[in-house]
DNA sequence: GCCAACGTTGGC
DNA sequence: GCCAACGTTGGC
């Protein structure tokens, strides 16, 4: 499956995923969210936004772990993260503006359900935006 | 900074 | 189980 994740840039950006080269993600205390954790799968790729700030898809990440109790909240064991990793950049972003103005991707949960942190992307909507900023395929198909 | 949308909490 | 009050997210 295709997924988008948020994270407003002023908490952690792309910047800070890349330089790290993994990243946790945990701290999701939202059930729907949660539930779309939990449904991924090893290797399955991440469109990774910028909420608040920049309010644009920066690049692609996938997920290399899949869900397991968030580490964050021991205590409560109904929270679950997943471990991604950055695949590269997008040359150029996608802004929500963009988003909002093309009708293949009008049914896209940034617009539906604009506070979902985590949610999934249909597949044509996912290729549509990688076309939009003329990404190159080879990168994804040389990971999996 | 404002506020719409939405999720959660707690009294009844 | 309902719903008012409240808190949070995130676009504008």
């Amino acid at each position: 499956m295709y997924w988008l994740v948020k994270s407003e840039p002023d908490v952690y950006s792309w910047q800070t995923f890349v330089e790290a080269s993994m990243a946790t993600w945990d701290g999701v205390r939202n059930y729907q969210a949660r539930n779309h954790l939990r449904s991924m799968q090893l290797n399955d790729l991440v469109l990774f936004y910028h909420s608040n700030k920049g309010r644009e898809i920066v690049g692609l990440a996938q997920i290399s772990k899949e869900a397991f109790p968030d580490p964050t909240i021991p205590e409560d064991p109904r929270w679950l993260a997943v471990q991604m990793t950055p695949v590269a950049p997008f040359s150029k972003s996608v802004t929500l503006a963009q988003i909002k103005k093309d009708a293949i991707l009008q049914n896209i949960g940034l617009i539906k359900q604009s506070r979902l942190s985590v949610m999934p992307i249909e597949e044509q909507a996912f290729f549509h935006i990688l076309e939009l900023v003329s990404f190159d395929y080879s990168k994804i198909h040389d990971r999996r």
